[in-house]
DNA sequence: GGCCTTATTGCGCATAGTTGCAATAAGCGC
DNA sequence: GCGCTTATTGCAACTATGCGCAATAAGGCC
């Protein structure tokens, strides 16, 4: 595995992005530092670093990839299609779900990558329907 | 709204296919009636007929949108990244998933529009890890 | 520091999907 | 059946992402 400069310069502007950023800003990101910067090369080096562990994705409402720097908890992401809303799916729903899920046939949830899209309780409430 | 030829040769294809369909399919399976279908009218098309609530998407494990169409029961999908398996998600495992998230904030999770990826019990089991 | 192996890069090309716009044709009224 | 309005289509250009391959350069070795 080797440290390359174009490797650095995603890593950087990973850790410069605040909460999740898809791939096509990063690669936007990078370019702001190093103009010659080639996406092929920001998509595989966030595979490496996925596989690495140092990120994970997850995928927003409309399906694209979404990445954050591993977190300390593990957990998935809330989308209201109302107001485009995004949370971070809570401790307690998230093992309700997990549990759900394991005690059926003992299916093993990625919690990382579970995105949940609906109508948030404001939305509901306001909206009526 | 106008019954157009483009659009039956999409209702068509659809009804023809079991199951799930990504656009991209469908575009090929119309194409097999009428080499001139143009993609982005059967994307289009397929914008509208969700409209009308003749059919539903989901997403993939990867995030593409996959179509069916509106099924008796409202049901998310169950992937397993590890043998490439898919399920549809049981009543039971929906309805804990549903209440776990309206409980909190009143948050109402769009079933259809639900993908959970992770490891099957067969899977996990086997592969350990 | 130079050499060598081979992991990575950059590029060109390919696929999936979106969008603006001018040309076309449903379908309604007569 | 004939026009007319305007919903739809086809096309071209564009974004997001993936892949094969030859050229390049990390980094271990001496
Ligand atoms: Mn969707
Ligand atoms: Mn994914
Ligand atoms: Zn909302
Ligand atoms: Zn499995």
């Amino acid at each position: 595995m080797r440290w390359t400069p174009q490797r650095r310069s995603v890593v950087a502007a990973l850790s410069g992005a605040s909460g999740h950023v898809t791939a096509a800003e990063l690669v936007e990101r990078c370019r702001d530092q190093d103009p010659t910067t080639t996406p092929s090369t920001v998509y595989r080096t966030l595979d490496v670093l996925e596989e690495l562990g140092l990120v994970r994705h997850g995928h927003g409402a409309d399906g694209r990839e979404e990445f954050h720097v591993q977190p300390a908890v593990e957990h998935g992401h809330l989308y209201c299609s109302a107001c485009g809303g995004r949370w971070e799916i809570a401790e307690g729903q998230a093992q309700a779900v997990v549990a759900a899920f394991a005690s059926v046939d003992g299916f093993e949830v990625d919690l990382s990558h579970m995105t949940v899209v609906g109508v948030c309780g404001a939305c509901a409430r306001a909206g009526g329907r």
